[in-house]
DNA sequence: TCTGGGGTCCTAGGACCC
DNA sequence: TCTGGGGTCCTAGGACCC
């Protein structure tokens, strides 16, 4: 069972504030070069979507009420009713921050059957939280997803075994969940366009066109997924964090403000949840939109603040910047779990202690109590601070340990 | 007036080694 | 006058998801 909140982000913001209910509204990250992260149904009825600029948006709904997003509530509530979830089934995989897996398998008889606990589950959400969810009910997860994308929203859809394959027939490739706009495109290059032609589709051809994937692919036509419902949390593989600058930047010391503190944004959160990586990788996008990527391996593992910068300020130094920048971004990957083993030297002991010290007191008294001289350096850092932005893949708990 | 942010997985080419 | 085969690791880019 596929458990998708209606419009979340924006439905919790209509729930906090009634004036605007009814209303079209869009949830934006921050003020500026920004886009709609999630909008009411009333916006969607002017042809307002995710993704869109403000400006493009507000062409289509002159009315539409920009909203601020607000990471605290939707996470709060995320993890509200993940306890809900709890009580219908015993495994729950919470898959993003609005949608969460249900394994019913065992437990759906306790509560008068499929549609009978999808019913129990909308109302309680409803009567709790005030918010509308599509639940797609299915015999592997991929159905589960495809039925709530179709019985969107405030629905409530069971796709049976018998009943799938008159449900793909004639469905367009791209409307399942895998199935991107580059793959629809070269599908239909093949001449396959419905998930009925993919499923018939010789398994041989699909492997020569699309690799490893192409018997996925098949498989997907015909409605068949072997993935589970986890239980449990999968460990990260990679903490990282970018930020569109307010405006665009050509600068040394501007481009150093930024990295410092998308440094210290990437190892306070890998510390928080003690992992360490070994590889970083650093994004760029110029003014025109060109993105690129440059990494690097390092031979010691870290989650310190100024080795993820050097490393960042290396890659950067080794780059002919072309452009002014639009994007800076920090990734940390090749990630083991910090077992807390003291260093050997005096100098990296004292580094933690310093970097455990500021962390537990931007802990208690808020992100930026204390901080890195460096940000103030360049004149226009204030303007550049990142605006924390929470995005739809987010999880509860953030980033778990990994088992590895 | 343009075009967010955080992830995962796969591919392909090249360096390097035996 | 011509140069095999097998493997791993690293890097960059792209597809896809929410």
């Amino acid at each position: 069972m596929l458990v998708d909140m209606d419009a979340y982000f924006a439905s919790v913001e209509q729930r906090c504030n009634p004036a605007l209910c009814g209303k079209p509204i869009a949830v934006i990250g921050s003020d500026k070069r920004t886009v709609v992260t999630t909008c009411s149904y009333e916006a969607r009825a002017y042809g307002v979507k995710t993704g869109m600029n403000v400006y493009e948006a507000k062409k289509l709904c002159p009315g539409l009420i920009f909203v601020t997003g607000n990471n605290r509530k939707y996470a709060y509530t995320c993890a509200e009713l993940a306890k809900t979830y709890a009580v219908y089934a015993d495994k729950v995989e919470v898959y993003s921050i609005d949608e969460s897996f249900l394994d019913v398998t065992d437990t759906h008889h306790l509560f008068g059957g499929p549609i009978a606990i999808g019913n129990d589950i909308k109302k309680e959400i409803k009567r709790l939280f005030g918010l509308n969810v599509t639940i797609g009910i299915s015999y592997n997860k991929l159905m589960a997803k495809l039925a709530s994308d179709l019985a969107k929203p405030d629905g409530l859809r069971l796709i049976g075994r018998e009943e799938a394959p008159l449900v793909l027939e004639d469905l367009p490739a791209g409307k399942l969940w895998g199935i991107g706009r580059g793959t629809e495109s070269r599908l239909r290059l093949m001449g396959i366009n419905t998930c009925g032609e993919l499923g018939r589709a010789p398994v041989t051809l699909l492997r020569n066109k699309f690799g490893i994937i192409g018997s996925r692919l098949k498989a997907m036509g015909l409605g068949l997924d072997a993935s589970v419902v986890s239980g449990e949390q999968i460990g990260a593989k990679s903490v990282g964090h970018s930020m569109t600058l307010p405006r665009d930047i050509y600068k040394r010391e501007e481009i150093e403000a930024c990295l410092m503190r998308l440094s210290e944004m990437v190892g306070r959160r890998s510390r928080k949840h003690s992992l360490m990586g070994r590889v970083i990788t650093v994004v760029i996008r110029y003014k025109s939109f060109k993105t690129f990527t440059r990494q690097k391996r390092m031979l010691n593992f870290t989650n310190d603040t100024h080795d993820i910068y050097f490393r960042a300020m290396e890659i950067i130094d080794s780059e002919r910047l072309e452009e002014p920048v639009r994007l800076l971004g920090i990734s940390l990957s090749g990630i083991v779990e910090d077992c807390g083993q003291e260093p050997l030297f005096e100098e990296e002991r004292r580094r933690r202690k310093l970097l455990r010290a500021m962390d537990a007191i931007n802990d208690r008294f808020g992100d930026g109590a204390i901080e890195w001289a460096i940000y103030k350096s360049a004149e226009t850092s204030a303007s550049l601070r990142p605006v924390p932005v929470i995005s739809p893949a987010w999880r509860p708990g953030g980033v778990r340990k990994t088992s590895v």
